[in-house]
DNA sequence: ACAGTGACGTA
DNA sequence: CGTACGTCACTGTT
C-alpha cells in the first residue's frame, strides 16, 4: 500500500466527542478538588491520545458547533428540535477543552451558521484532493457520506475508545449501500436525533433494498409509482419529508475557511502549557501518555542530559573562570534548621557542563575560588530555594551572592496556589525530565551510594536549575513578574535568613513558671469538671466530649459536622447560655488553659542554646503571598485575652540589646481597599486622619462622628472586616447576631455611602472571572479557575478568594518591601538593631543601646514609604523590654 | 507511623 | 454561608 507514505488528516468533531465523553465517563469521578467537574475533558483529551498514538497523524484539527443555529435551522426550523437542554456541567467542559487543544497546538474550527460536520466535510475534501489519508472521528452518521477510499470515519460505538473503522466496505456490509448512497438511505429511514421523521414502515432493509434497484433517491423518485404496497403508498406521501432529509443531511464540502490543510501539521505541543492545564485538571496519568503518544520525544521518565566533568584538586578556579564567569546554575546540598544549617555538596552547572564538590572535603584552593566565586555579587546565579542555600551555605562559611533566580520562588510566583515547589516535581513538569533514573530499570541503585552517584545527582540537578531557570524567567516575564522576583522575593530571602538566625530571645524561667501555673489550673478544672459527670473522660477528645454531652447529660444537640455534633467553643458557649450546666463551664475553663499550656510547652520546646527562638519562615506557602511561620509558628501567638498576652511577656529583647520595637500598619488592609476602589469617602476617612469605624459609622447612620455608639462601631467594624473576607449578608448576620434582614439593611447602607467600594468589589469579581485571575499592587497573581466552576459551592468560594487575594496579597507585597527597606536602611546606616519577627502587619526589631530614636525613625519612614497609596500609610511604633510592653 | 479531622491561635 | 495560615490531640487505619 502507497497509503502509508501519505501524510495523515485527522478531523474531529468535537462537540460530538466531548458530548460522547460526558455520558461515557462517569461526572461523580471526575472532579477537581476545587469542583469543576472534568469527565468530559478528560475523556476527550484521552480519546485524542489514544487517535495521536495509534494513527500517528501529520495533521489534525478539531472542529466545533458555534450554536445550534446553522442554514439547516433556517430551512427547518424543528431540526435537532427536541434534544434536551445541554447541561451545564457540559458546557462548562468546553472551554476546557478548547484550552487542551489550545496547548496541544492543535487547530480547531468553527464558522456561524454551519454545523462542525460541514466543516470536516469541507477538510475531507480538500484533504484528499492533495493527497492525504483522511480519518473522521464523528459521533453523527451523516459523515459516513464522507467515506471513500481514502476517508474513513470512525464512528464511536460505545463511549469514546470504542471505535467502528468505516470504510467504503464496512458501510457497505453495514448499511447494504455505498457511502455515496448512505444519505439517500438515511433521508427515507429518518434520522431520530436530528428530528427528521422517515417514511413510515421504511427501515435500513427496505430502504437498501430500493437504493440497489433504483440506483439512488433521484431513481427511486422517478420510478415512485412502480412501488406497490403500504411502504409505497407511505413514500408517497412523505415524499416531500424525504426530499428535506436529503437537503439537510448533505455535508456542505465548500465551506469557505481560512485555514488550510497544509498548516494543520501536528506540531510540538508546549510542555508547560500541557502541565499547566493538566496539573489545573488534576490529570495524573495523561502527561506520560501523551509523551508516550508522540514519536520522537522522549518519554518523561528519561533523565536530565548532563555531562559531570571531573576535577582535580586545585582546578576548580580555573574550571569556574572558564564556564561560570557569567553565571551559572548552583545545587546546594544541606540542610537547614531554627535559624542554622549545614551544607555538604554544591553542584554547579554551566555551560552545559557541570562539576560536583564535596564541601567536607575540599582543597583550599579551591574552597578559597568556591568562595570567591560565590560571593561574588556581579555573577549571575540561579538557584532552587534560596533561603535555604543561603542558610545552609553560611553553615559551612560561605557566603552567597548574586542570586537572581530562585526556581522555587519563581514557580510560587507563576502557581501560588501549588502545595510544594519539589525540584523533582518542577523537573518533571517543565522539562519532562525526571531527575533519577528510573530505580527499577537501573541495578546500580542497589548499591550503596557512592561518591560518584552523590556528584550525578548534584550535577543533574544544577542542571535542571539551570533550564528550569530559563523557563521560569520567561513564564514570569509572560505575566509581568519578573520585578516580584527580583526586586522583592530574593531580596527578603536574606531579610528573611538573618531574622531566622536573630531569633528571639526568650525568658525561659518565665515560660516555666507560666507552664507550671497554667499546668495546675489544667488540673483543676478537669477535676471540677469530673465531679460534675461523675467520671473521667478525656476532655479533649471531641468523641467522648459528644458522648458526654449529648448522651449522659442529653443537653440539646448543637452545629452538626462530619463526625456528629459539634463541640467547638462558639457551640459550647451557646449550650452554656442555654442551659447554664455546670460542666460547661468547667469544659471552656479546660479548654482556653490547656490550650495555653500547649502553647508555652511547644514555645519552651523550641529555645535553642542560645536562649533563642528561631522561627523558619515560610515563603513559598500562602497562595496571597503571605508569608508563613512554622517550627514554631510565631505568627499565631496569643494576645486577644489578658491571659494569653501573658505568653508575649516570654517573648523578651536579649543581650546586648536594650529594648523591642514593635511597628505595625494602622488598617492596612482598610487602607488598601481604599486605595484599589478609589472610593473617596473612604480615601478622605482615612486622610481627615480620625478612627476609621466612627467615620464609617457616622456616614452609614447618618449621625454626627462623635455620636457613633459603641454598636454602631462595632457594626461597621465588622462589616468592614467583612468586606476584606467577601462577606455575605447572611455570613455578617451570624457575625453579628443579628437577623438576615437587619444585615441585608446595614449592608445596603454601607453600600450606599461607599459605592465606589460596591462597584470595585463587583469589578474584581468580574475581571478575575474573565481573565482567570486576580492581581496585587505589585502584579502578584492568583489563578482562581474556580470562578467558573459549575459548582454552587465552590465557585462562590473562589468569588470570595478573588476579593481577599488582591488585598491580603496587597498588604504582604508592602510589608515584605518594607522589609526589605528596613534591612538595607539599617545597614547602610551600619546599625546594630536588627529585625526579628514579621507577623503580616506588624515588624518586630530588637534595638541595639543608641539606636533608639533612628531605628523609630527609619521605621516610620521605610515602613511609609513602601508602597505609594491615594491614602497614607501609618505606621504604629511600640518599645518595651517585652514583646508585651512593646506592643503597648 | 501516617492521614484525616476538629479545634483554635494569629492577621 | 468570611480570607490566609500552623499546631496539637485524637482517632482510625496501615
Amino acid at each position: 500500500m502507497s497509503s502509508s507514505s501519505r501524510p495523515r488528516l485527522l478531523l474531529v468533531d468535537g462537540h460530538s466527542m466531548a458530548y460522547r465523553a460526558f455520558y461515557a465517563l462517569p461526572a461523580e469521578n471526575f472532579a477537581t478538588t476545587t469542583g469543576q467537574t472534568t469527565n468530559a475533558v478528560f475523556g476527550f483529551t484521552s480519546m485524542l491520545i489514544n487517535l495521536m498514538r495509534d494513527e500517528q497523524p501529520t495533521h489534525m484539527a478539531v472542529a466545533f458547533d458555534v450554536s445550534r443555529k446553522s442554514f439547516r435551522t433556517d430551512e427547518y426550523p424543528e431540526y435537532k428540535a427536541g434534544r434536551d437542554k445541554t447541561p451545564d456541567e457540559f458546557k462548562s467542559q468546553v472551554p476546557l477543552i478548547r484550552e487542551v487543544l489550545s496547548a496541544l497546538e492543535i487547530t480547531t474550527l468553527e464558522k456561524e451558521g454551519f454545523e462542525a460536520d460541514d466543516l470536516i466535510a469541507t477538510l475531507a475534501q480538500q484533504g484528499t484532493e492533495a493527497g492525504y489519508e483522511v480519518l473522521v472521528i464523528s459521533g453523527d452518521r451523516d459523515t459516513f457520506q464522507l467515506v471513500n477510499p481514502h476517508v474513513t470515519v470512525l464512528y464511536p460505538r460505545k463511549g469514546v475508545s470504542d471505535l467502528m473503522r468505516m470504510t467504503p466496505d464496512a458501510v457497505e456490509a453495514r448499511y447494504g449501500v455505498s457511502p455515496q448512497r448512505y444519505p439517500d438511505m438515511a433521508a427515507l429511514v429518518g434520522e431520530t436525533s436530528d428530528n427528521l421523521p422517515g417514511v413510515p414502515g421504511v427501515g435500513d432493509k427496505t430502504a437498501a433494498k430500493w437504493i440497489t434497484k433504483y440506483g439512488d433517491l433521484d431513481g427511486i423518485i422517478a420510478g415512485i409509482d412502480g412501488i406497490g404496497g403500504k411502504v409505497g403508498q407511505n413514500l408517497r406521501d412523505h415524499l416531500e419529508q424525504v426530499m428535506l432529509n436529503r437537503r439537510l443531511n448533505a455535508l456542505l464540502t465548500d465551506v469557505e475557511l481560512p485555514q488550510q490543510v497544509s498548516g494543520m501539521e501536528v506540531r510540538e505541543w508546549d510542555r508547560t502549557a500541557v502541565a499547566e492545564i493538566f496539573n489545573a485538571l488534576e490529570f495524573r496519568t495523561l502527561f506520560e501518555r501523551l509523551a508516550a503518544a508522540f514519536p520522537g520525544e522522549e518519554a518523561a521518565e528519561a533523565e536530565l542530559e548532563h555531562n559531570l566533568q571531573a576535577l582535580n584538586p586545585g582546578q576548580l578556579g580555573t574550571w569556574l573562570e572558564t564556564n561560570a564567569a557569567s553565571g551559572a546554575a548552583v545545587d546546594v546540598e544541606g540542610q537547614t534548621s531554627r535559624g542554622t544549617g549545614d551544607a555538604w555538596r554544591i553542584g554547579i552547572a554551566a555551560s552545559g557542563v557541570q562539576v560536583s564538590l564535596d564541601l567536607t572535603a575540599l582543597d583550599p584552593a579551591d574552597e578559597a575560588a568556591l568562595a570567591q566565586w560565590l560571593g561574588t555579587a556581579d555573577t549571575p546565579k540561579a538557584v532552587h530555594d534560596v533561603k535555604l542555600a543561603l542558610l545552609a551555605l553560611r553553615g559551612r562559611g560561605l557566603e552567597l551572592r548574586g542570586v537572581t533566580m530562585d526556581t522555587a520562588l519563581a514557580a510560587y510566583l507563576r502557581f501560588p496556589d501549588m502545595r510544594g515547589y519539589a525540584l523533582e516535581d518542577l523537573s518533571m513538569r517543565h522539562l519532562n525530565r525526571a531527575l533519577q533514573a528510573d530505580e527499577a530499570n537501573d541495578g546500580q541503585a542497589m548499591l550503596p551510594l557512592s561518591e560518584d552517584a552523590d556528584a550525578e545527582r548534584s550535577a543533574v540537578r544544577a542542571q535542571a536549575i539551570a533550564e528550569l531557570g530559563e523557563v521560569f524567567a520567561g513564564l514570569l516575564d509572560d505575566i509581568g513578574a519578573s520585578e516580584l522576583l527580583t526586586d522583592l522575593e530574593l531580596p527578603l530571602a536574606q531579610v528573611l535568613v538573618d531574622m531566622e538566625m536573630a531569633g528571639i530571645a526568650a525568658d525561659t524561667a518565665y515560660l516555666h513558671d507560666l507552664a507550671s501555673q497554667f499546668d495546675a489550673r489544667v488540673s483543676q478544672a478537669a477535676n471540677e469538671a469530673y465531679d460534675v459527670i461523675g467520671r473521667e473522660v478525656n476532655l479533649s477528645s471531641p468523641k467522648q466530649l459528644q458522648e458526654v454531652l449529648f448522651e449522659q447529660l442529653d443537653l440539646p444537640k448543637t452545629r452538626k459536622i462530619k463526625t456528629g455534633y459539634s463541640t467547638d467553643a462558639a457551640s459550647l458557649a451557646d449550650l452554656h447560655q442555654k442551659t447554664e450546666h455546670p460542666f460547661l463551664t468547667y469544659l471552656l475553663t479546660h479548654r482556653d488553659v490547656i490550650r495555653l499550656r500547649q502553647t508555652v510547652e511547644g514555645l519552651l520546646r523550641s529555645v535553642a542554646d542560645d536562649g533563642r527562638i528561631h522561627t523558619t519562615f515560610q515563603q513559598t506557602i500562602a497562595a496571597t503571598g503571605r508569608l508563613s511561620s512554622t517550627d514554631p509558628n510565631l505568627q499565631n501567638i496569643p494576645v486577644r485575652t489578658d491571659e494569653g498576652r501573658r505568653i508575649r511577656e516570654a517573648f523578651v529583647v536579649g543581650e546586648g540589646y536594650e529594648t523591642l520595637f514593635t511597628a505595625d500598619y494602622s488598617q492596612i488592609e482598610m487602607r488598601i481597599m481604599a486605595h484599589l476602589s478609589g472610593d473617596a469617602g473612604l480615601i478622605s476617612a482615612f486622610h481627615a486622619g480620625e478612627d476609621l469605624h466612627s467615620y464609617v459609622g457616622a456616614q452609614v447612620f447618618n449621625v454626627d462622628p462623635d455620636e457613633v455608639s459603641g454598636a454602631m462601631r462595632a457594626k461597621v467594624k465588622a462589616m468592614s472586616f467583612g468586606l476584606v473576607y467577601g462577606l455575605s449578608a447572611f455570613g455578617l448576620s451570624k457575625q453579628l447576631d443579628i437577623s438576615a434582614g437587619e444585615a441585608r439593611g446595614l449592608m445596603d447602607e454601607y453600600f450606599a455611602r461607599f459605592g465606589g467600594v460596591r462597584d470595585y468589589l463587583a469589578g474584581v469579581v468580574e475581571e478575575a472571572r474573565r481573565t482567570g485571575y486576580t492581581e496585587t499592587i505589585m502584579g502578584r497573581r492568583r489563578y482562581l479557575p474556580d470562578l467558573n466552576s459549575d459548582n454552587r459551592q465552590r465557585r462562590e468560594m473562589a468569588e470570595r478568594m478573588a476579593l481577599n487575594a488582591p488585598i491580603q496579597g496587597s498588604a504582604a507585597d508592602i510589608i515584605k518591601k518594607a522589609m526589605c527597606l528596613v534591612a538595607d536602611a539599617l545597614t547602610a546606616a551600619k546599625m546594630k538593631s536588627r529585625l526579628l519577627l514579621q507577623v503580616h502587619d506588624e515588624l518586630i526589631v530588637e534595638v541595639a543601646p543608641g539606636e533608639h530614636e533612628a531605628v523609630e525613625q527609619l521605621l516610620r519612614t521605610h515602613m511609609g514609604a513602601a508602597a505609594q497609596l491615594s491614602v497614607p500609610l501609618e505606621v504604629h511604633v511600640g518599645a518595651g523590654r517585652s514583646w508585651h510592653e512593646a506592643a503597648h
